[in-house]
DNA sequence: CGACCCTGCGCG
DNA sequence: AAAGCGCGCAGGGTCG
């Protein structure tokens, strides 16, 4: 059922296996570290689930075997998890001083830095055998003895599977054609030069800048001179922001703005970076599940979340082979409805753009006021348009609305709120608890007073979408799981000249907090599109059962990632 | 010189 | 302080 993998301080693994309860059923089996994948490939026909304490760390030798395991239980993700969970607020897990468990990720694997030699020398970061059985034992307890343990449950299966798909698809990468990427960069910025000086089109637009300024010395790349060179010139600018310059009326703001938007894609995407990330045509980032305290996902090494639309045309499929690209539409807002058991506003998303069902049910006249009306509600807006418009949504939906407001007032008082599946908010600070009792204090002043009710609002932004952010995740979370569960069955095709057996088939290659890049092999891209689609209402079914929301996807299958929308 | 903060901007 | 959440990265600037 469960085989729970350590290392031992010498090096050798330690590999024991366990019942649905948690006891051991036979003696540990000790192995070298050369010997483990091939021990791997041979106990995965009985489908166990892996038990070790960071997939980050276990995947790549297994990968690079060719080696894929199908189920584990990441004890660092699962933990920081529990341990904030209002769920298991009174298991042991819960109430230990933080330990080894709690420390980042970074620090654990940053033994070949250097930098952290020392305290791991002088520390206890090699577990010994035993720590990694207790821990996995604390966090069995502390779900089993938690009053809804399947949501905890399913989260901590999600969240694990989570750390498999980050690996495998860092592992894969994403089809990057660098000959398309420089087309692309030439054709903005002009003929490549060498790293640190101005293409063409930059060293034009610098030009047209310094005649309008007038000022042929100052260095266009800092923001201070920038602006007194603004200034100079009678501009009433106070930042350099492009949305404030837009503002302004003169000859120099067209050539500026054009400046920053390609300085930006030089800087972010340009030659510079193609070399750095892109590996044999494929982008390689690092994805880092659970790093934002929300539950989404981070990611690192080349920015891949960030990746901008000028860029997409150069993520193209192999030939032969086609990209399959899904996101799923109004994600957050069918999420609330879903959460708050809002009859009315999951009807408006029924078989429909949701805004699109809100504007045809009468609450608001356009979908951009639809939209932005939701947004608002999410996020917690309160002036401007979406301030305006939001008390006519809060009397068509009262009870996703209710659930936002209560959100927020829970984090105004210092409270945390939980997800649909258990992950809890982080507790304010000391210096926000302090700045609040400093309020209430008889001597308080009214600057005192302002600054707690303002730090208050913040926080309570922060809960309000925490709750809907986080189950989204959740909801994406197991989407993807299922999207690779049924990929997985897809075996029995390969391509023989791929280098891993899971990338000779249908497999995930990009993932971005509520959309899905599948690389396939052609013949294979229409089953792949329907296993896409029935994956995102297993995921609705998983998280809200028989609430009936539909959870919409676009989905198209491309050549290159810019075709889709 | 590195470590850190700030600004601005890309993505959802 | 961009009205309103969550991130990562590059580049300039400052400090020790």
């Amino acid at each position: 059922m469960y085989l729970l993998a350590s290392r031992t301080g010498n090096g050798e693994i330690l590999v024991t296996a366990l019942d649905a309860a948690g006891a051991p059923t036979a003696p540990a089996e000790r192995l070298t570290q050369l010997d483990f994948p091939a021990f791997v490939a041979a106990r995965e026909p009985a489908g166990p689930r892996w038990v070790w304490d960071d997939t980050s760390r276990w995947s790549p030798a297994l990968l690079a075997a060719g080696i894929r395991v199908r189920r584990c239980h990441d004890l660092r993700l699962c933990h920081a998890i529990l341990r904030g969970s209002e769920l298991t607020r009174a298991s042991e897990l819960a109430g230990r001083a933080p330990g080894r468990w709690d420390r980042a990720a970074a620090l654990e694997a940053a033994v070949p830095q250097g930098a952290t030699l020392f305290d791991l020398a002088s520390g206890d970061d090699e577990p010994a055998d035993d720590d990694t059985m207790a821990e996995f034992l604390r966090q069995f307890q502390a779900v089993a003895s938690c009053p809804e343990p399947g949501r905890l449950r399913l989260l901590l299966a999600a969240e694990s599977v989570g750390a498999l798909i980050a690996a495998e698809m860092h592992f894969a990468g994403l089809p990057w054609r660098t000959d398309i990427h420089d087309r692309l960069l030439t054709a903005e910025l002009g003929p490549r030069v060498a790293h640190g000086t101005r293409p063409e089109r930059l060293e034009q637009l610098a030009g047209r800048i310094r005649d309008e300024l007038d000022d042929q010395v100052f260095n266009l790349d800092s923001q201070q001179e920038l602006l007194k060179a603004l200034q100079r010139s009678g501009l009433m600018a106070t930042s350099t922001r492009a949305w404030e310059l837009k503002k302004l009326e003169h000859p120099v703001i067209e050539p500026l703005l054009e400046y920053k938007k390609l300085a930006r894609l030089l800087s972010a995407n340009g030659w510079y970076w193609m070399d750095t990330w892109i590996v044999d045509g494929r982008f390689h980032p690092e994805y880092v599940p659970g790093a934002a305290t929300t539950g989404r996902w981070g990611a690192s090494g080349g920015g891949p979340l960030q990746l901008p639309r000028q860029v997409r045309g150069a993520v193209v499929a192999d030939e032969g082979w086609k990209l399959v690209v899904a996101d799923a539409a109004q994600l957050e807002p069918r999420i609330l409805a879903a959460l708050s058991a809002d009859t009315a506003m999951a009807a408006a998303g029924r078989d429909t753009d949701l805004y699109a069902g809100i504007v045809a049910s009468g609450v608001v006249e356009t979908r951009d006021q639809a939209k932005v009306a939701m947004l608002g509600a999410m996020y917690g807006a309160t002036t401007g348009e979406s301030g305006r418009l939001l008390p006519r949504l809060a009397r068509a939906y009262p009870r996703a609305l209710g659930l936002t407001e209560a959100a927020a007032r829970a984090g105004e008082r210092g409270d945390i709120v939980t997800t649909r599946l258990g992950r809890s908010s982080p507790r304010p600070g000391e210096s926000w608890q302090a700045t609040q009792a400093q309020a209430y204090d008889p001597a308080a002043t009214d600057g005192d007073e302002r600054r707690a009710r303002s730090q208050a609002r913040d926080w309570g932004r922060f809960t309000r979408n925490f709750v809907v952010q986080g189950s989204a995740a959740e909801w994406a979370l197991c989407w993807m799981a299922e999207v690779r569960r049924e990929l997985w069955s897809l075996r029995g095709t390969e391509a023989p000249d791929r280098p891993a057996a899971f990338a000779a088939t249908p497999h995930l290659v990009f993932f971005l907090h509520d959309e899905v890049i599948v690389h396939t092999p052609v013949a294979l891209a229409g089953e792949v599109e329907q296993i896409i689609t029935r994956a995102a209402a297993t995921a609705g079914r998983l998280l809200f059962g028989d609430f009936p929301v539909d959870f919409l996807l676009t989905a198209a299958t491309v050549d290159s990632y810019a075709e889709a929308k």
